[in-house]
DNA sequence: GTCTATAGCTTGATAGAC
DNA sequence: GTCTATCAAGCTATAGAC
């Protein structure tokens, strides 16, 4: 990799794509180091609680990521069709057109601190609430905008793994592409 | 649990929770043995190849059970409506009413042999076709027919997700309700 | 056919040099 | 602030008693 060390920033972001594609017991200090370009001990100086505080804060990292790209630009002020259009394009980035998992399944498993499954747990609802407020604005009434909100995460999590499992993009990309008629209704 | 020696699919079936539960670098022997009742050295016995053995007849176990539980009985004769609802029955008992994960997901991470991963593929085609073919038979075009199969599919998968992260049953239950609109359209 | 005991390796984590 | 070297505990797997 050759990196003059990385920042926080960066080293929590490297760490989570490892977390994400080989889950909680997966995710090795060797693997993170590799990963990270940084030795085992190097790790333990920059996080000092270990593996669970580097998935901490690999998952605000993911946190601060959705917040910086999905959810606030789908409150941003601007045709509702544009901005959910953007927000699908930058999910195509972070799941690498569905090759790279989700934290929300991956890190579900059991195994991990049970401090992780409500970080989850928020996570997930915030994100609901993101789409269900678009749908809102769209001016379904409540109950239907919470529903479109559900059926579009579970598409977007459920084509995640078929498209893992077949290795073709196409079902995560035609969700994607379907994500606006989907919460907007066109 | 005071067994008297499992039999093989027993063991199989009782190894593939553990697998389905917590990944395949999560699923030690330890834990194999403790929800199999056998020591390690008596799975080493049981299944010379080891662990990855076991995944296989776990893996193979779980392909039986839905070949005699999902793909026949869609097969069978008898009214359409009536085969789906039963087959809807059967995933959720196998799936805990969402509470244990299905194997396409959690076995799909990084980690395990290749060998695997041809299964997996395989067993998703296959549960395609199976819902494809009820589709087919309910007068959808082929290319309708795929698309609802695949939509069905990706609504499990992602709706099993959710509501692992939520630990609630329902939109997993709902999702099953809504498979015969789904497949059969009514 | 199951057990106890153990080998050899990898894991998460620490000590100490630079 | 990163490294090498090392620890105890866990891992997969094997040997051998019964």
């Amino acid at each position: 990799m050759a990196n003059a060390t990385l920042n926080d920033e960066e080293l929590a972001e490297r760490a989570g794509l490892i977390f994400r594609t080989f889950g909680y017991e997966g995710a090795s200090l060797n693997r993170l180091a590799a990963a990270t370009g940084l030795e085992k001990a190097s790790l333990y100086y920059r996080f000092p609680g270990g593996k669970d505080a580097i998935l901490m804060a690999a998952v605000e990292g993911v946190g601060a990521w959705f917040e910086a790209n999905v959810f606030e630009p789908l409150r941003k002020p601007g045709p509702l069709a544009h901005r959910v259009d953007a927000v699908a394009a930058r999910l195509r980035e972070f799941y690498g057109d569905g090759t790279k998992p989700c934290v929300l399944d991956t890190l579900s498993l059991r195994g991990a601190a049970p401090e992780l499954q409500s970080a989850l747990q928020g996570a997930l609802a915030e994100w609901l609430k993101a789409f269900a407020s678009v749908a809102t604005e769209a001016g379904f009434p409540t109950d239907e905008a919470e529903r479109r909100a559900e059926q579009a995460l579970i598409a977007i999590e459920g084509s995640l793994i078929l498209t893992r499992v077949t290795g073709k993009s196409d079902l995560f990309l035609s969700v994607l592409a379907e994500l606006r008629p989907r919460l907007i209704g066109e």
